[in-house]
RNA sequence: GCGGGGAUAGCCAAGCCAGGUCAAAGGCGCAGGCUUCAGGAGCCUGUCCCGUAGGGGUUCGCGGGUUCAAAUCCCGCUCCCCGCACCA
């Protein structure tokens, strides 16, 4: 298989024109034929393909190649995800001249210069990625039905106008509700700020906290706190002297805050009105209530106090809280901070820490112990964050409230939590406010908030009656990998209401809102339908403003009949009904693959949405979940510089390279890794492939049917099933291993052991190869189906089927005990340094081999043991006659007897007595060629054999004694 | 923290669900040989350790256990990766 130059070029063009010239994969419906309708999720247009989406959309077209070739009417259609804020963000960068951004766009992406200055307008973005990436999906061979293909938005209106028909649906079905939301806001750009637009604060999410409500003169100090429990242990306040706070008039009630908390609280729902700004000192020794018992207690300086966090009012609990002790330890230290305040240092000294709740292995004061146990030196010591986790937890899950709590006593701080913020909003001794934990900074620079949103459209995915129908989505169809399952189980449980709508961005407005957009994930949830009825859209030029309500309730769910639609809409009733029997002959999706990380969104919200829009018959099939790709072990990014886009990649190995490449990387959820060096072995692998196909198309040569041919096509039976069972399941890695190594090993093998290799049986085994690899290379098993004599498309031949009659087990034997033979006498020869000059074989003798088989039979039964085993071989005469050989035959044997596998001890059963002399003086010239050596072959019992070392006694059937000179 | 996936010989990676054919597929790399008008091609052999006869020893993250028998089952531990929401 010597290696030869190849265009690959040339043979991807050659069949992709000859494809696209027979509309090979354009599918339309045929009652007569079963269907497959596969999908890839659509990739978004903010840039180009990368070879991650290339390693999915590849295990879909392998899966849709090979169900085509089995006879399925397979329609794999493809789109364009335009919906969301990141193309509009991109060039509204480049508009503002974002230099990092620029030159990505101009090395990593190759967009040309002249281009570029034309992506200030978004849509002119996504025309053009849309169309590089066309090209993409066309190179790399994807068996694709082009004239469904259609991209969202409301530049693409018919679209438009099914997502309006699928949101008023939901609407009507009560899963699209309305409510408030609090979010990252960034108050500069006046919209929520997402992970991936932040320069500073990734993952921090909005908390809730509760705001105590200190009583202050005529009006509050609202303290913020996680642990509102603690009020009952407070001691004082502490407020910052040198931030600047506020009084302000919070719906009607007067509350003294910072500065920013008054701006916060604005963006929250409440109405602020400021009255008056004063520096924090001015509270400072002045003296509050707490709102149970009305104890009044002092206000001390706090120079930790953070103005921005919260309301910057902080109560004092010492005995709970480290950050307290720690800060009244302080003051007790410092008297003379005191008295700048004029505070009489007893007012800080008579402070008892008080304890509220009792925790397992601690004593009255936790925060105490635990800052002693930590050596926390003071206010700015780190250590101080671990403290105060430590506390909070212990007393969190373990605590139990102490009388002092009063009717809450007794119970544990979990479980009484929610209890107590409830009870005191009610008693209006406490109200709530959303901050963030740690800083965020907005991309644009601006310190972010938390707004809450007003009117907000939520999909109500916490609904218990739709999750349950979720369940059982998942339950009916197949996951692949099974492990995925459980997976998808646990997302559907733990997925809430999702916004559903947005301000920003490409999309579609909602239909009775429509300053909203449906949001990215929410839009392309269901559109597998709008592929079925695309293709009708742009064939009877159908308009937007036809397709009205009624004409989706029509096709899609069957409701009302077509004169009246028909009427409604102005289109014809004959076309509605074709569309209608369109949508319901490729639909279910049959299979949707994806990468893991859509699971928790992307997929199931795919569920979610059909589960509440289509009957049971019409959910998906399959789903198939994917690892996420790496490049030569790093994560692919952009800014590291290693981000690979599909064309580059096809355009430097080929589509057929870079295909079966990918498929060899990975399958189930493991992550495939890219690695350039796998791909030029592939390349290598494909160019012998071909050079080998070529030679046996032209092979002539004498074809006499021996047991090494009849050995090969057995083998090929078997490696047919495995590669059918494996693409069934989605196992694409094991398929392409099988295919494309195992086939090729079986062939050397037959190679090595033929002299004169029958063409007739390799041209029979050549056709089969090609086919079972054209899945994965389909341009290269093309040229080399038609190399072959074949007509039409191997896209289109018969997929391989496993034939019964052409497994010879016998012959498979015989092999295993050849090479059995081979490797034996190798072990001799490597372990005695010896170089050859005759290799004697001797083959057992009859009785033994008689003595085998019925030991093989008794064991098939049960498990034997040795005084059985005598006792019922030696009712054979010809066995007792050779009753003590027989004896140290058998305990040689029985161990290995008993324990093989009942499956092997049917095949050996079924193989039965070989002709070992025969088959091993048939090899003779084969091992000869072997070890360079003479080989003489005889049975142990021959009474002329050469056996100067006794040898021959040792012979086990498949394992004939050895004697080397 | 919650949830999911992992840990196998130099590397990648099968096997584990259904315990014995497992010193453990396949690929890559490496070494030796062959082939070739010596291009990153092909073929053969080797690649845990020991062994002058096909054998033996020790391995499948760590520690226990079940079993005649465990990479595979059970318990405990350590470490790694991924997701966690208004975002594609």
């Amino acid at each position: 298989m010597a290696q030869q130059p190849i265009d690959w070029k040339a043979i991807e063009e050659k069949w992709r024109r000859r494809w696209e010239e027979a509309r090979l994969f354009e599918a339309d419906p045929d009652p007569n034929r079963k269907k497959c309708f596969v999908t890839f999720p659509y990739p978004y247009m903010n840039g180009p393909l990368h070879i991650g989406h290339g390693f999915t959309a590849t295990r879909v077209d392998i899966y849709a190649r090979f169900m085509r070739m089995r006879g399925y009417n397979t329609l794999f259609p493809w789109a364009w995800h335009w919906t969301g804020e990141p193309i509009v963000g991109a060039s509204l960068r480049i508009k503002m001249g974002d230099k990092d951004l620029i030159r990505a766009l101009k090395e990593i992406d190759k967009v040309p210069d002249e281009e570029l200055e034309k992506f200030i307008d978004p849509v002119y973005m996504a025309r053009y990625y849309t169309r590089e990436s066309r090209e993409a999906v066309k190179r790399i061979g994807f068996s694709v039905d082009w004239r469904r293909e259609f991209h969202t938005t409301i530049y693409e209106p018919t679209y438009s106008r099914f997502i309006e028909w699928q949101y008023m649906t939901l609407r009507d079905l009560g899963y699209v509700t309305r409510g408030t939301h609090p979010v990252v806001w960034c108050p500069s750009c006046q919209s929520p700020t997402g992970d991936h637009d932040r320069l500073e604060g990734e993952g921090v999410f909005p908390e809730e906290y509760t705001l105590i409500k200190f009583i202050f003169e005529d009006g509050y100090l609202p303290a913020a706190t996680f642990r509102p429990e603690t009020i009952f242990g407070v001691t004082n306040m502490f407020i910052n002297p040198d931030a600047t706070y506020v009084e302000a008039l919070v719906d009607g009630e007067k509350w003294i805050i910072s500065k920013s908390a008054a701006f916060k609280l604005s963006e929250q729902l409440k109405k602020v009105r400021v009255l008056r700004e004063f520096k924090g000192r001015e509270l400072i020794g002045k003296y509050f209530k707490e709102p149970i018992n009305g104890r009044e207690l002092p206000i001390l300086p706090g120079w930790f106090v953070d103005p921005e966090s919260a309301t910057g009012v902080v109560y004092s609990v010492p005995a709970h809280a480290p950050a307290d002790w720690i800060a009244l330890k302080d003051l007790m230290d410092k008297p003379e901070i005191l008295s700048e305040f004029g505070i009489p240092p007893e007012v800080v000294r008579e402070i008892k820490p008080i304890s509220l709740i009792s925790v397992e292995g601690f004593g009255e004061y936790p925060a105490i112990e635990v800052i002693e146990q930590l050596n926390v030196k003071d206010q700015f010591d780190p250590k101080l964050e671990e403290a105060t986790s430590i506390v909070y937890r212990k007393e969190f899950h373990t605590g139990v409230l102490k009388p002092i709590c009063g009717k809450y006593a007794g119970k544990t701080v979990r479980d009484v939590k929610a209890q107590i913020i409830e009870d005191f909003k009610r008693a209006n001794i406490a109200d709530s406010m959303y901050d963030l934990p740690q800083r965020v900074v907005c991309r644009c620079t601006t310190r972010c908030i938390v707004k809450i949103l007003e009117d907000q459209w939520f999909l109500k995915y916490s609904d218990p009656e739709w999750k349950r129908l979720a369940h059982e989505a998942v339950d009916a169809a197949k996951i692949f990998p099974e492990s995925a399952r459980v997976y998808f189980h646990d997302k559907i449980d733990w997925l809430r209401d999702w916004a559903c709508a947005r301000k920003t961005g490409l999309g579609t407005p909602l239909p009775w809102s429509p300053d909203w957009i449906v949001e990215t994930l929410s839009d392309s949830t269901i559109y597998m339908a709008f592929y079925t009825i695309v293709k009708h859209i742009r064939r009877y030029d159908i308009k937007p403003e036809q397709l009205v309500r009624e004409v989706f309730d029509y096709i899609f769910l069957g409701k009302g009949d077509h004169d009246n639609v028909s009427r409604l809409s102005g289109i014809p009733p004959n076309i509605l009904r074709e569309m209608r029997e369109e949508f319901l002959y490729w639909y279910p999706v049959d299979l949707r693959v994806s990468a893991k990380e859509l699971v928790p969104n992307h997929l199931s919200f795919f569920i979610f949405q059909h589960v509440a829009l289509f009957p049971r018959e019409l959910w998906p099939r399959a789903i198939g979940v994917n690892g996420v790709l790496t490049i030569e072990g790093q994560k692919m990014s952009k800014s590291k510089g290693n981000f690979l886009t599909l064309r580059d990649v096809v355009d430097r190995f080929g589509a057929d390279v870079v295909r079966l490449t990918l498929a060899l990387a990975a399958e189930e959820m493991d992550d495939p890794d890219w690695r350039e060096e796998n791909a030029r072995s592939v390349d290598a692998r494909l160019r012998s492939l071909y050079a080998f196909i070529n030679q046996v198309s032209g092979m002539s040569g004498e074809d006499s049917i021996k047991s090494i041919d009849r050995w090969l096509l057995s083998m090929l039976q078997s490696r047919i099933r495995a590669v059918t069972e494996a693409i069934e399941n989605l196992k694409t890695r094991t398929a392409a291993e099988i295919a494309l190594y195992e086939v090729w090993n079986d062939i050397r093998w037959y190679l090595r052991r033929r002299e004169s290799p029958n063409p007739k049986i390799l041209r029979e085994v050549a056709n089969v190869w090609v086919r079972l690899l054209a899945p994965f290379t389909p341009f290269l098993c093309e040229e080399l189906w038609s190399m072959l004599g074949n007509e039409g498309f191997v896209s289109m031949a018969e997929w391989p089927k496993y034939d019964e009659s052409k497994v010879d087990v016998r012959a498979e034997e015989v092999e295993e005990f050849i090479r059995g033979v081979i490797d034996d006498t190798w072990s001799i020869i490597r372990v005695t340094r010896a170089s050859p000059k005759t290799i004697y074989y001797y083959v057992s003798a009859g009785w033994k081999w008689k003595a085998f088989i019925k030991l093989l039979e008794m064991s098939s039964v049960k498990k034997v043991d040795m005084r059985e085993a005598m006792r019922t071989l030696m009712e054979d005469n010809e066995l007792r006659s050779v009753a003590k050989d027989l004896a140290q035959f058998v305990s040689r044997l029985i161990e290995e007897v008993n324990t093989l596998p009942a499956e092997r001890r049917r095949a050996l059963l079924k193989a039965g007595i070989i002709d070992e002399l025969g088959d091993l003086r048939e090899a003779a010239d084969f091992l000869k060629k072997e070890f360079s050596c003479e080989v003489i072959v005889y049975r142990e019992d021959d009474p002329d054999r050469y056996d100067p070392r006794g040898k021959a006694r040792q012979a086990r059937p498949y394992r004939p004694a050895i004697y080397i000179e």
